[in-house]
DNA sequence: CACTACATGTAAACTGTTACATGATTCA
DNA sequence: TGAATCATGTAACAGTTTACATGTAGTG
């Protein structure tokens, strides 16, 4: 289960609660790589606790608790990721969408590439903003998650939008075929 | 659940049976838009049989049945596919190592970030290649998944590519910071 | 005739979601 | 003081995976 190695690999970037853990999987981490609930996370970590690989090391108002990662933990993450992954199994509903196209009469189907080619402009526009004004008040050094799957985010949206205007085009140019 | 969307949407495209459909899941669509195993994809065929959304039209070798969508499905696919889609929730093991670089030491990070790169660059080539091949076959017409799902994949090999080889250059930039 | 690929299925175990529940702190 | 956000959790249910099971047709 990924979900493990998902939280271990946050809490080795940094310590963290529950909660925090949750706010990352809603933001970056869910939209690009590993969504999570917070109904998900909070029996996790108590099943790592118990495991040995993360460890309380705080309690802080409202009774929060902030968890880190134990040198055992660190080693099964260390471990996980240089391991050889196992073939690339996904699970995206947009682009599910996107591949079931053709299901639908080609003025629907121009409908919904538009609708996508937009939402991904959007997507990458917000991007692109948050960078700005990222590099504005921390021009160097490393902060983790943060300037790394921006640039993805970026790159990825942008790879969809080209695709999705591609698709259009062909779709213009042979309306049956 | 999206599995029966998908298994509305393969069938629309084409009847098929659940072998098939398995087979469909393991290649193009199970890589780049949503996974399911055939131990999944049988009962799920059953039970929309069961409410009228596809329906045996054929029994072939090896007892097998060919399922092909019904009006009532084909109605309920149009209307799943135009409706608007709840926000990206993504589920992809290869990306979420890739977010949790970071965790790693620089020296770990360039091995795997190599390897990705890698990775992704002869994803592109087997795909440009088969994209070669089928235009070699088949100059023009449509052909449902094979032709957008091959450049939608071309394009997600090559930025996540461009990423990677981004991310390397960076890291070998400001080692520590 | 043995092996591989075709073709379908069941059941238990596991994982994840939805709905529900509770209390603490901050801010207008 | 009422609303919003912080912060954590449980339980029933839905969905998926893993392991097991069975038989068929083609190929060397």
């Amino acid at each position: 289960m990924s979900l493990t190695q998902a939280l271990l690999g946050l809490l080795a970037l940094e310590p963290a609660s529950g909660y925090e853990l949750s706010k990352e999987f809603e933001r970056d981490l869910g939209r690009y790589a590993w969504y999570a609930s917070h109904t998900s996370i909070y029996p996790e970590l108590i099943r790592m606790t118990g495991r040995g690989l993360v460890e309380v090391t705080g309690e802080g108002a409202r009774r929060s608790r902030t968890y880190e990662v134990t040198d055992k933990g660190r080693e099964e993450l260390r471990k996980w990721l240089l391991s050889p992954p196992d073939l690339g199994r996904v699970r995206n509903e947009q682009v599910l969408r996107m591949f079931l196209l053709d299901a639908l009469e080609p003025a629907d189907a121009l409908i919904l590439l538009r609708r996508f080619a937009e939402g991904m402009e959007q997507g990458a526009a917000t991007l692109a903003e948050l960078r700005v004004r990222h590099d504005e008040k921390a021009p160097t050094g490393r902060d983790g998650l943060g300037v790394l799957a921006a640039e993805y985010g970026l790159r990825q949206y942008e790879a969809m939008r080209g695709w999705a205007l591609w698709a259009i085009e062909r779709l213009e140019r042979t309306p049956e075929a």
